[in-house]
DNA sequence: ATTACCCTCGCTATTTCTGGGGAGTGGAAA
DNA sequence: TTTCCACTCCCCAGAAATAGCGAGGGTAAT
């Protein structure tokens, strides 16, 4: 039924753009290429802005954010779990905000079938690379079988691309944590309190204290929670 | 030079596989394949533990973890900043320590060059798809644009069994957290105090409380703190 | 209809964290 | 050589979080 198309020209094209009007362009003549509906890609970074590109409607896009669907799609919070390619049967529709958001989509232009791929970056940002169409679970799982190699791939530049724009657009300013302030997050985020880092560090409480502020101020953290939560999602600390 | 072999046969044993025995076979058929002395596979999940398969010489991995290498290796340091591919000459080797850990890594059969593809999870884990080989710059730039794509595509293979491998081993018996659960525990990770928290959410700061001790209780943190981290690195909440 | 979980509110005492000071050593870079 | 930064130690007062108790209404599934 499907013909697998050539889709050399368009990894070549991915190869050469640059920023992410350049990804809009790819989206679009990937989405013709591989005859479905859209193709879209979609990234939210550690501050929960998001921004993307594809070929999804204006309309719903913007409704989208304005209905702050983010914290309610399904396959956000499915793929988010997860760090393979999701079907978008395979997600947790159960729920009603969740068949009120599919409704709403539908009647939005989104296909009833999609496919995304999830990738976690190093700040804690998060991306899904959807390709989404209208057809028969048939029809998709043949699609999926011949181009499902290829979007795997495809995500992985859309990916690429991506993080050079963020890294141009906000080129993180944050001095690096010392070893020290380190050590002190890390046992703080492991539950311990200042008392026991302290003795596990064999240190004074005292000292530790100041580690602790001074991460606080690099991280522009209001307190030690939330530092802790900074550097964790800035992957400067790992549990 | 180089001519490039089929690697659908691999592909589709890497598709049959199952459990880290397997992956650990393919490893070795793939550095046959592709005629490189060593191809690796090494996990990291947020407990730290460590483990993963490969065609390393069990004496280097043994030292590696005896050492406690990973909190030195720069491609592993370096990696953890980036989502893209990454060239070992792109690391940074400064740093005494790093350079030690090289001397050591070549005096114990691992080849000078290497390009690793790192892979974050959604419970903290990190993973690292590394091809390695003995060559100079000009041959390993060769391999390197002929199999580049294969090495991409195969490392998402071995994230994915891996993963079900994982899932398999630690069945997570959390629960989820409710709505509200989440609701304080993003906002107190966002900085906020517990009374701007109440505040936000709208209820009372003791009601507030109970949620956050529920959702203690249900992360078995042992304080707000680590409970937060908890959530975090669980991607029960984002930020 | 019972069970279970979610949401909401209350009190008190104790422990812990935060913010404001100041001071000295050593190492690495400019 | 100077300058910056990481590392270490100290005091105190006020603010915030924690532990322990208890209570009632709503909704959804069994």
């Amino acid at each position: 039924m499907y013909r697998k198309a050539d889709l050399s020209p368009i990894l070549e094209e991915l190869d050469a753009t640059d920023g992410l009007d350049g990804l809009q362009a790819v989206s679009a003549g990937l989405r013709d290429a591989l005859s479905i509906d859209h193709i879209v890609y979609h990234w939210v970074d550690s501050a929960g802005d998001q921004y993307g590109c594809g070929t999804y409607p204006e309309d719903w896009i913007q409704r989208y954010i304005d209905k702050q669907y983010l914290r309610v799609d399904p396959v956000i919070v499915g793929c988010f779990q997860r760090f393979h390619p999701v079907d978008w049967k395979a997600v947790d529709w159960s729920g009603k905000a969740a068949r009120e958001f599919l409704t709403d989509a539908l009647d939005n232009g989104v296909g009833n079938q999609g496919y995304s791929i999830p990738v976690r970056g190093p700040s804690g940002q998060f991306a899904l690379f959807t390709a989404n169409h209208n057809c028969s679970d048939e029809e998709w799982s043949e699609f999926k079988e011949i181009y499902g190699h290829d979007l795997i791939l495809i995500a992985h530049y859309f990916n690429r691309k991506a993080l050079d724009f963020e890294e141009n657009r906000a080129p993180q300013p944050v001095r690096a944590l010392s070893p020290r302030e380190v050590d002190a997050l890390t046992f703080l985020a492991l539950g311990y309190s200042r008392a026991q880092v302290a003795h596990s560090l064999s240190i004074s409480e005292h000292t530790l204290r100041v580690y602790i502020e001074s991460a606080r101020f690099k991280l522009g953290a209001l307190n030690t929670t939330h530092a802790i939560a900074k550097a964790l999602s800035q992957g400067l600390i790992v549990m």
